[in-house]
DNA sequence: ACGGGTACTTACCAAAAGGTGCATACTTGT
DNA sequence: ACAAGTATGCACCTTTTGGTAAGTACCCGT
C-alpha cells in the first residue's frame, strides 16, 4: 500500500459494469428472487438453497450499498426485516431475464454438458 | 472421497443453470468479444483486458468443453488458433445482450454505486 | 422453563480462484 | 544472430471467497 488504490478500475465495456454489480456466487440468485417481490431474509434464505447465513447477508449488504436492493426493517420484536429490489435493481433483474430463460429452455443441454466435462476431469 | 460425488448439484431455476456455465471471473466477458466474431487468441487477450495468460487459456478449455465455443487449430507454424462461438454459445451471448446494455446505459449510476461502497469501506 | 424461530455478527479455517514467471518450438523482421 | 511474436503448459504462491460454528436478544408455544 505505497499509493492509494482508490480506482476502481475502469470498465472494459457495459457487460463489464454489469458483472461489477452482480458477481458473487449468490447475487444474481437474490436478485431473481427478490424479481418475485418483497422477502424477508427467512424466505430469501429458504429460496437461495445452500447459501449460508454469512454468505446471505455479506450479499445483501452489498447489494444495497450498491442500491440496488432496500432493506426494511421494522423494528418488530422477533426482528422482521424485509428486502426489495430499488427501481434500479428492477431494471436490473429485467436485463437478466433473458439469462433465466436460456437456462430453463437448455436445462438439459446444460446438464450434460457439465456431466460430459466431468468425465474429462475425473482423470 | 469415501463416495463419488459425482452429482453436480441440481439446479435451483434455470439462471442457476445459466450461471453454471458462465461462471469465471472471465467468461461473459471472453465471450460478449466472441460475439462480435472469430478471433485468435491473442485477439481476445487484448480485448479482454486484465486477464493472464493462464486464466484466459483455462476459460477458453471450459467453454470449449461445455460445447459453447469450438477452437480452430489451423496447425501453421507460428502457432494460429481461432476462437467461435457454436450455436449453443450464440444463443447464450444472446440471451446477455440485455445485460451488456444495462451496463451501457447506467454506467454512470454504477460507477457511482461502486464509488460511494469504496468510502463506506474504507474505515 | 425450555426449545425454536427471528435476523443477524464474529472468529476461524479451508478451498478455490487467480496471478507471475519461466519454458517451449518455430518463424519473421532487423 | 537475436529479439519478438505465436499459443500454450506448468509450478508456485497470494488473494479472494466461502463455509462452519458459535453467540446475541428477544419472543412465542407447550
Amino acid at each position: 500500500m505505497t499509493e492509494e488504490t482508490s480506482e476502481p478500475a475502469p470498465f472494459i465495456c457495459g457487460l463489464d459494469a454489469t458483472l461489477r454489480i452482480v458477481s458473487g456466487k449468490w447475487k444474481p440468485l437474490i436478485l431473481f428472487f427478490l424479481g418475485k417481490g418483497p422477502k424477508r431474509y427467512g424466505e430469501l434464505k429458504r429460496d437461495v438453497r445452500g447459501v449460508s447465513d454469512k454468505m446471505l447477508i455479506q450479499h445483501l449488504k452489498e447489494l444495497e450499498a450498491h442500491g440496488v436492493i432496500v432493506r426494511t426493517d421494522y423494528h418488530e420484536i422477533p426482528p422482521r426485516v424485509d428486502y426489495m429490489l430499488s427501481p434500479f435493481g428492477q431494471s436490473l433483474v429485467e436485463a437478466m431475464v433473458p439469462m433465466c430463460r436460456w437456462g430453463e429452455n437448455n436445462t438439459e443441454a446444460i446438464a450434460s454438458a457439465l456431466k460430459a466435462q466431468m468425465k474429462g476431469d475425473a482423470r
